[in-house]
DNA sequence: CTGAAAGCGCTTACAG
DNA sequence: CTGAAAGCGCTTACAG
């Protein structure tokens, strides 16, 4: 048996199609009673609009793409899922794309998708600025955790949190303190080193700075061989998962958190939390960060124009961070 | 300026509409040099074809709907990572939907995205199995990790490296060992308990059973308490997080790991390599899952008759599995 | 190998 | 409030 249509509706009520059209696209121009008819038979009949149809008709797919650059990495699942709820909200599906942390073949992957979605979430760091701008030309996209000129933004700002972060360190007496910096292509390890940096200036502070890295939890365990011995008392980590392969390669050097040497990450993702000890970290308002983006998308669909928005992390203090050891 | 259509390219080189399209759809029927010549002009109109048009025209969408509970647990991230660049090899492109964990709503999700899709893969262990197959009705459906009759599957078999590692620790005088249920409603959770639970009959081994549990981090750590003092010397967590859970709850109770009781886990997520020590458990070949799920329901999108799929957990031992302390 | 034409299932001005 | 009709941009038998 095939699907049921508007037509086969129609013919069954004995009413012209548009209306039955009208009934699910602009109920409020049907006249109830037979709007209720209309509903009670597709009900019967399994009818669901036809979305390609639809879309054809209207030049809307009710579909967004999404582009991350690895779900595999922690931070972008609930990213993920706060944008398809959002998205959810607003009657629209998610088209996810993962690039597998590969910026070069971005461009080739929005192309597949562009023509196929109302619109574009882009959250990947490291794609190259140009050629995002050329990818997304002629779709409506809204980039997050990324400042593009020309493109609407929204993005977590975590310089206060983590100036707070160092704040508190230095209360507890640490005075050198080590900057694990995140890949060199991503925006947001350039504002975070920044932050720490600013925050070093004219204190009695020694800062070391290690990297670029790969924002990996083994590249943040590597990186523990160059710091022991520096006589630094603390570590900021690019982010969670660099921060917990610290921790780890503070272990197996046999040096205690946060007796022997505080750390603090960035995001907080679920890992921060099944550490032990428990990671001191930023949070992210990853839901508002994923609201956010989607509710900006919808307008710039509509053609409306839209202000770069500012989420902020906010420092959350737990087992990593501790006075500095007594030399 | 409009977006091009096969119209306007047609118009340009003066050829007709169908052929711009076949140079499209099916490349081999057109004369080369005419070919040549439509490629090239749609390069350089940007031209890209309208999916809904040609889903319209096929009855084809090019969309395969993926349905996961949870996008936040370890577990899904490479399995969504793995369908999707499955999918993407197959030229169809994944929509993907989250139910929250929350099985109630799921029939609903699924009625939401299944007349957009040309396929449906769920997995969704916790689902009611008469109202998943009502919800599946009519949408080509292959369903992931759980065991549906009447429905495409593919699952991955873990009893074998379960037993495996239970006769590891066995050899190495383990002889209370503890099984720390997963959600009674999933379908992983009976087998994994079922595994163990063989294995332990007719064997000079105490199985202590406790849950169902959520299979969450707190979870894990919360049944420590339990644990504590009844003379296990190991532990078998349904999966990852739990076991993570398990081991900060036992780091809580200043008992080592493994030197006062052991840790096996299940999947083999990111967690279980950064947790310290790392995490001996079950290995599911992720990837080969997600691949065969996308094979499968290409199958059964194009009316083959499919017989169920297994891939099969490897054990893999790491830091949390040792001797049993002696008494 | 190519073209003219019908059809996929909707939406939406337009007329009533 | 409702209907007839055109149109969205493709695909595909059919004829040549």
């Amino acid at each position: 048996m095939k699907r049921a249509t508007i037509y086969s509706i129609a013919q069954e009520l004995d009413i012209s199609a548009s209306t039955v059209s009208r009934a699910f696209s602009k109920p409020e121009l049907v006249k109830e009673s037979v709007r209720e008819r209309i509903l009670a038979t597709a009900q019967r009949l399994g009818y669901e609009p036809n979305r390609a149809a639809r879309g054809l008709a209207t030049g809307r797919t009710g579909l967004i793409g999404l582009l991350i650059p690895d779900i595999t990495n922690p931070f972008f699942p609930p990213l993920v899922r706060a944008i398809e709820q959002a998205a959810a909200g607003a009657g629209a599906e998610v088209l996810l794309v993962d690039s597998g942390a590969s910026g070069s073949n971005e461009p080739g992957l929005i192309g597949r998708i562009k023509a196929q979605v109302d619109g574009l979430i882009v959250a990947s760091p490291r794609m190259a600025t140009a050629g995002l701008k050329r990818a997304v030309a002629g779709v409506p996209t809204v980039v997050v955790n990324r400042a593009v000129q020309g493109l609407p933004t929204v993005v977590c700002d975590n310089s206060g949190a983590l100036r707070e972060a160092a704040e508190h360190l230095y209360s507890r007496g640490h005075r050198k303190v080590v900057l694990l910096r995140g890949p060199g292509a991503a925006w947001a390890a350039g504002r975070r080193a920044q932050a720490v940096r600013r925050w070093a200036e004219g204190r009695d502070v020694e800062l070391v700075e290690l990297g670029p890295l790969e924002a990996q939890f083994e590249d943040g365990r590597a990186a523990v061989g160059e710091l022991v011995g520096s006589g630094a008392t603390a570590i900021f980590a690019f982010d969670d998962l660099m921060a917990c392969g610290v921790i780890a390669g503070l272990s197996e050097h046999s040096l205690r958190v946060p007796a022997d040497c505080s750390v603090v990450g960035c995001d907080d993702v679920l890992l921060a939390r099944t550490v032990t000890p428990s990671l001191s970290t930023v949070t992210a308002p990853v839901e508002e960060l994923g609201g956010r983006a989607v509710e900006m998308l919808s307008r710039v669909v509509a053609g409306e124009t839209v202000k770069d928005e500012v989420v902020t992390g906010t420092l959350t203090l737990r087992g990593t961070t501790g006075d500095a050891p007594r030399s």
